[in-house]
DNA sequence: CGAAAGGCTCTTTTT
DNA sequence: GAGCCTTTCG
């Protein structure tokens, strides 16, 4: 087939410039993912490259894995001979395969960010830094954020910009000890270590160098400091780099990516060819048009020409309901009525917020309501208690020196092992310098003979650790020619683990989860037993949340709006457009992260085909306390004539907004009815006592009755309907004595 | 040693 | 509201 048609001219351009640096500015719905798989069936198909000598790297396994499945249906079978993957994937096999140049055990484990976590505080514990004083996440984000721009601890050091950094690079320091001694790395450490390993030696360099004639990067603008050197250093010798990217997107810096590396593609390679996507074949004109007027406000941007051939559509929709509870009762009662008049198929629809715990109580209403819908995060898989414990297992048996997966089960199922004896297991350990699991090696190596290591162990307590290595050392030599499966089975059997489960609060639902995790070992049954053993573990720890979407299923999609970039949805409703959520307060001190709430605001929007609803609830729990909200400084932004006008004028802003209140909306067959704001002071105030009549719950008496801004709260004990809080001026209660 | 209860803090986003 | 940590009691 043409690998060329069905190909705009800008499209066709970024395709066939394949020799030489390429920068693809590349605008929402452009036909990225097109150009991007065309471009390697071009390369294949057209110009004879073999798939072995092309790398294109995607930001998330689910978005290499949809590549593969487009290019097999363009060049078939070749497609598995690329390297295809994220940077954390690509990186981790290319330091499986050479990172013992740099020292590194093939067997390593990667930390994700709970194991991180823990060792960090162990290493904080350690060194005495107090962790009221210094927030471990706050510590591991600045270590994080030195990884990232490839510091060591002795360049760390050697910035001591403040108080707070030189405290963090003893942190560093010790921690990066620890993850030395635990052999293993975290995800930073995936691709610092890569680059120093081509630092270190030239010769492997060379052989990736020369490996790779093309090389293709996704996501560009969210690649940060250490991923662009490490394709700087790939793409030395032949140049021929092709990165895709829109700096709008660009909403990862809190991860250290920097939009920059954009502009350093320009300097860095002066001769690139600069291709530029504008056409929009996703969304209606309005939805393009709203998200541009949300987008132009940013400052720091060069300004765009998005269009598109897409007829105008509907109007989008700014709803404002009462409470959190209304928001997600909203947006069910309203996804159900589109699917009911044909307009869409549940699949289509998708829900999308700022933060993670605003999915709790839009899933509830789905339960409520039995609506299908599927959660990209929740509580994920692999952090789930019990799937990190048998993993932790596995782990312990695949590299005995993971202190984190040690001390993660030492004592799961419960063995007698308290925190006092591995207090004691630390500090001697410490003091030998080995790891927790070497002095475990020592103890249980010559049980009771007289030349047993000195240690600090009650006999008891020296016993039951002695047990235990014992049994770990039984299942590392079973590991070796056992079945991936058999093992698996033989670890949750043998360390007393299923019944552990069992015996414990929802042990069912727990244990169908390892049921899950073992169905996930079957993948990796055919590799026999080490190498099975290693690539699962790796396969485990490189998952992302989107990895699992599964878009066959006709089910609602909640996603946060981080998650849904390179997603598309005919029917989007973002929720929470408020001051403090969207955009986050934690942006409110920096201009430069406003601007990155901007542009997340943005890409949700742009995710958006047909019908784009922005809504925002008038009253929000946060933290456990409820408070009155703003709306979104995003909406003040966005054209009158783009948003539907069933709603009513907010006083002094360009904004329409759309009340949808539970109690007044009107009977299902009739049109929505605007709600008549009632202006405070028309209504007597009302105190305790007295009796009111509200239009849906009935009669009922007033509890209390708080000042709240220039509006009042209700609290009313109705009859039938328990006691609810209403705002006076929306309520609509009418005073009955 | 381990379970349970109480008290504290802090909440963004994730490979 | 939740998760973490500490304390307390058995």
């Amino acid at each position: 087939m043409d690998v060329l048609a069905e190909l705009n001219p800008a499209q066709r351009e970024a395709v066939e410039a394949i020799s030489g640096p390429v920068l693809i500015l590349a605008g929402p719905g452009s036909g990225k993912t097109r150009v991007i798989t065309h471009r390697v069936a071009y390369l294949i198909t057209v110009c004879g490259v073999s798939p072995l000598r092309i790398m294109a790297v995607t930001f998330t396994n689910k978005a290499a894995r949809e590549m593969a499945e487009r290019l097999f249906n363009l060049v078939s079978g070749s497609a598995e001979q690329l390297t295809l993957g994220t940077f954390h994937a690509i990186c981790a096999r290319i330091l499986r395969q050479d990172g013992r140049a740099l020292s590194i055990d093939p067997r390593y484990v990667i930390y994700d960010a709970d194991d991180q976590q823990r060792l960090l505080k162990r290493a904080m514990q350690e060194i005495g830094i107090d962790p009221k004083q210094y927030a471990p996440p706050a510590v591991g984000a600045a270590i994080s954020w030195a990884k990232s721009h490839m510091l060591a601890p002795a360049d760390y050091v050697r910035r001591g910009r403040s108080y707070f950094e030189e405290i963090v690079s003893r942190c560093y320091e010790r921690y990066q000890q620890l993850l030395t001694e635990s052999n293993a790395l975290d995800f930073d450490d995936l691709l610092m270590k890569t680059v120093q390993l081509f630092q270190k030696s030239p010769d492997i360099l060379s052989r990736y160098q020369s490996r790779y004639l093309h090389i293709l990067v996704d996501e560009f603008q969210d690649t940060n400091l250490v991923q662009y050197e490490l394709v700087k250093q790939l793409a030395a010798g032949h140049r021929n780099i092709c990165v895709v990217g829109d700096p709008d997107q660009s909403i990862y810096s809190w991860r250290s990516a920097d939009l920059r590396n954009i502009l350093s593609f320009e300097s860095d390679y002066p001769d690139a060819k600069i291709v530029l996507l504008e056409q929009n074949y996703r969304s209606t004109k309005t939805i393009l048009d709203t998200a541009s007027s949300v987008i132009s406000a940013n400052a720091q941007r060069k300004p765009k020409n998005l269009w598109t051939d897409n007829e105008a559509g509907e109007l989008a929709r700014v709803v404002e309901t009462y409470t959190e509870q209304e928001e997600a009762q909203f947006v069910v009662s309203e996804i159900e009525r589109l699917v009911d008049v044909g307009e869409a198929r549940l699949g289509d629809c998708s829900v999308m917020y700022r933060t993670n715990a605003q999915s709790r109580v839009i899933e509830e209403a789905f339960i409520r309501y039995g609506v299908p819908y599927k959660l990209v995060a929740g509580t994920r898989f692999y952090e789930r208690r019990e799937v990190k414990d048998v993993i932790a297992y596995l782990r312990l048996v695949h590299n005995p020196q993971d202190t984190v997966s040690l001390m993660r089960i030492v004592n799961v199922p419960g063995r007698g092992i308290g925190q006092q004896t591995l207090a004691r297991l630390s500090e001697w350990a410490r003091s030998l310098g080995i790891a927790p699991s070497e002095a475990l090696r020592l103890l249980a190596g010559s049980p009771e003979s007289d030349n047993a290591p000195e240690h600090p162990f009650s006999p008891r307590a020296a016993r039951l650790l002695a047990d235990f290595w014992t049994m770990v050392g039984d299942l590392m030599a079973r590991s070796r020619e056992m079945d991936l499966i058999a093992l698996f089975d033989t670890v949750v059997e043998s360390t007393g683990y299923r019944d552990y489960l069992a015996s414990g609060e929802g042990g069912e639902e727990r244990w169908e989860n390892i049921l899950e995790l073992r169905g996930v070992a079957q993948e990796y049954r055919h590799l026999g037993p080490s190498e099975g053993l290693a690539a699962l573990l790796e396969g485990v720890a490189l998952v992302s949340d989107v990895d699992s979407l599964d878009e066959t299923t006709d089910r609602v999609t909640l996603i946060t709006l981080h998650q849904a970039k390179g997603l598309e949805f005919p029917v989007v409703f973002i929720v929470g457009m408020e001051e403090r959520l969207l955009p986050h307060i934690r942006s409110f001190d920096d201009p430069a992260q406003m601007e990155e709430e901007r542009r997340l605001c943005y890409v949700g929007i742009t995710r958006a085909k047909r019908r784009l609803y922005l809504v925002y609830s008038f009253r929000r729990t946060l933290m456990g306390s409820s408070t009155l909200t703003r709306p979104s400084r995003f909406l003040e932004d966005i054209p009158r004539h783009l948003i539907s006008t069933p709603g009513w004028w907010q006083e002094g802003t360009d904004r329409v907004t759309e009340a949808v209140y539970s109690w007044n909306r009107p009977p299902s067959d009739a049109p929505d009815r605007p709600r008549e704001p009632v202006v405070p002071g028309e209504l007597p105030h009302l105190k305790a006592g007295d009796h009111v009549r509200h239009t849906q719950f009935g009669e009922g008496v007033v509890v209390s009755c708080k000042e709240v801004r220039d509006d009042s709260e209700v609290t009313v004990a109705f009859v039938d309907q328990g006691v609810k809080r209403l705002l006076l001026s929306y309520a609509g209660l009418t005073k009955t004595s």
